[in-house]
DNA sequence: TAGGCCATCTGGTCCT
DNA sequence: AGGACCAGATGGCCTA
């Protein structure tokens, strides 16, 4: 049973909101996909120049290179011409790259901006937002299950600690997407399951020290 | 001044 | 062939 009938309350919507907006940052910083690892790793190893010879090698196919075009032959373009178009594509390409950079960055700052940070906070680096939106996607998950716990078995929840008393008055908000709930962070203890980083609860991390980005991570 | 972060350029690779 | 994506290189700016 959801915490709500339509799943439309603050909690979903504010989780819905700040994963859309991270699946289009993620989408943007990288196509990521397992049966992709392994080509991926392996490319890794290589050195731009092992890779450049590879490439050589494949175009040659281990045969005899041909020869070069001559003047008059067809196909052959003047030197100059054949620069100008290479400068042009370069340009052209140059100009792409940018837009792209640009548009990764509107989705990051897109993404910033779902997530409740402190009013004297310097903006998060791009690494920052990623990480805190991956532990906030964690912790809102986290606060969805034990909502939907205690309401799928209300009679079962302790009545000296009433669910609603003591977390109802910090689910997020739209209005105020920093008022995000920290009694279940505070008292879980535990962390996301993260690659290498120690990762911990946003919460858990600003106890340990307060007015520090430490907890991003 | 060293180190972190960022924007941009560039060449390689993959895909359509 | 051209576009998208990626990673390395480089230089500028900022802060401790």
């Amino acid at each position: 049973m959801p915490c709500c009938e339509t799943g439309s309350c603050a909690l979903h919507n504010c989780k819905n909101a700040l994963f859309s907006f991270f699946l289009l940052a993620a989408s943007h910083l990288t196509r990521f996909y397992p049966e992709d690892m392994a080509d991926r790793l392996s490319s890794v190893e290589r050195t731009p120049s092992d890779a450049a010879y590879s490439n050589h090698e494949k175009s040659l196919g281990f045969q005899k290179r041909k020869g070069k075009l001559k003047r008059g032959q067809p196909g052959f373009k003047s030197e100059s011409l054949a620069k100008k178009q290479k400068e042009n594509r370069r340009v052209k390409a140059n100009d792409r790259e940018r837009n792209r950079m640009h548009n990764l960055n509107s989705a990051l700052d897109a993404l910033r901006s779902v997530l409740p940070t402190f009013p004297d906070d310097a903006k998060l680096t791009k690494i920052e937002t990623l990480r805190f939106a991956h532990n906030y996607i964690w912790a809102l998950t986290e606060t969805l299950q034990i909502a939907d716990q205690y309401l799928v078995a209300p009679r079962q929840r302790d009545m000296k600690e009433p669910f609603f008393q003591s977390s109802s008055a910090c689910l997020p908000s739209l209005d105020s997407p920093s008022s995000v709930c920290s009694s279940e962070w505070e008292t879980a203890g535990y962390s996301p399951s993260s690659d290498n980083s120690p990762s911990l609860s946003p919460n858990d991390a600003l106890q340990r020290a307060p007015h520090t980005k430490s907890w991003l991570y």
